[in-house]
DNA sequence: CGCTTTTGACCGGCGC
DNA sequence: GCGCCGGTCAAAAGCG
């Protein structure tokens, strides 16, 4: 089974190998900031007092990453207007591929939320390597390199059709429900790591501060990929998931699809590593882990210009906090966006933090995936 | 011992 | 109604 054409590993092999054919991509503009994530998709959601905790994915490490990879000095005080929330209906896979085939594979960063309510006028062309852009904290990321995507049923190139299959948040199999229907679903692009950063398998999963067990993975029809199934096991009873799957377009991005949101706080540590073969429970995240309970996500807000990350900024009052429920003086959008507001922050987390400060600060490199340590 | 990953089987949604 | 396909379960094995 290890060579199957689904296995992960090949999965690796092939993102050394092969070079992006199409990777669809959208241009951040400042005038594109908003996070209007918020859709009828999430009403059911409620008021969850975690929901607007962070998903810490990428969070740190690809401040690190970005820090690392991208070291061009100019560009500051454009980190918010690399955030881009789009509908995916306006994705168009035309004109993409050259553009990040110019680019360092951590060029490319998109983050998708289910919603497709509210159409977008189409982006700017994209340029064909944007100069990397640095956050305010120092964080440096191509402009080009994160793409938000707010769309239910958003289809992002190299997602399959289920990535946007409206489905309901539900207990599962014992309520016969194995699709989730009309819930929103978060998908984050990501540059998948080197093999590297691969398990001993070989699997490439970037790692969050969240604790995911892995309860199956299938080949997906049309991909050459697999997709792996994960679920939170920080807590029992924690609905959240999330699907990794290499883009078929581009064997260099990870898709990472989330559904489902946190219903407990921020794990203080890691659950045992017995069995693992996670990629790192590295000095990087175990440090960081162990040493401070809270999320690595501590997004330093220094630019409060762009009025139009609303929930943007609002999700960076909570620095410093274990974790923060919706604040009430966040607009009406963001209790239907609180589902995906950890996620939101991800992109957020590309742009500023603590972890990066400290990396510099040692003069380390970054390794934001754990690949080299 | 408790956790993980792996993997085949099962189940249900959806399209035809 | 049927078959395909995606999502989940659960047993087995491995790891710390």
């Amino acid at each position: 089974m290890e060579n199957y054409q689904g296995d992960l590993n090949d999965i690796v092999r092939a993102s050394a190998s092969q070079q992006s054919d199409v990777v669809p991509w959208q241009q951040f503009s400042p005038d594109r900031l908003s996070f209007s994530s918020s859709t009828a998709a999430m009403e059911d959601h409620g008021v969850n007092p975690f929901s607007a905790m962070r998903d810490p994915l990428l969070l740190h490490e690809l401040n690190g990453l970005s820090s690392s990879y991208f070291s061009s000095p100019n560009s500051a005080n454009n980190h918010h207007h690399m955030i881009n929330t789009q509908d995916t209906s306006s994705f168009s896979t035309g004109g993409l591929d050259d553009m990040t085939s110019h680019c360092n594979i951590f060029s490319r960063i998109q983050i998708s939320h289910g919603h497709s309510s509210s159409p977008r006028p189409l982006p700017p062309p994209p340029l064909p390597c944007d100069p990397p852009v640095m956050d305010t904290a120092g964080a440096v990321l191509p402009s080009n390199m994160l793409n938000v995507n707010t769309s239910k049923g958003c289809l992002i190139d190299n997602i399959t059709a289920t990535a946007s299959v409206p489905v309901q948040i539900s207990s599962q199999r014992n309520l016969g429900i194995k699709r989730r229907k009309n819930q929103a679903k978060k998908v984050v692009c990501i540059p998948a790591p080197a093999a590297a950063n691969s398990r001993s398998s070989g699997e490439v999963v970037p790692s969050d501060l969240w604790a995911w067990r892995k309860y199956g993975q299938k080949p997906i029809k049309g991909s050459p990929y697999p997709r792996g199934y994960y679920r939170c096991s920080s807590s029992k009873g924690c609905p959240a998931r999330k699907q990794v799957e290499r883009s078929r377009t581009d064997p260099n991005m990870l898709v990472i699809t989330y559904t489902s949101e946190h219903n407990h706080p921020w794990p203080t540590h890691r659950n045992a590593l017995a069995g693992s073969t996670r990629s790192q429970p590295s000095k990087t995240n175990a440090g960081t882990n162990s040493s401070n309970s809270q999320p690595q996500n501590t997004v330093k807000e220094s630019n409060n210009n762009d009025t139009k990350s609303t929930s943007v900024k609002e999700e960076m009052k909570t620095e410093g906090q274990t974790y923060m429920p919706a604040l009430p003086e966040i607009e009406s959008q963001q209790q239907t966006e609180d589902f995906f507001a950890d996620l939101d922050e991800l992109e957020l987390g590309f742009f500023g933090g603590d972890i990066k400060d400290e990396r510099q600060s040692q003069n380390k490199p970054i390794d934001p995936f754990g690949l080299f340590e």
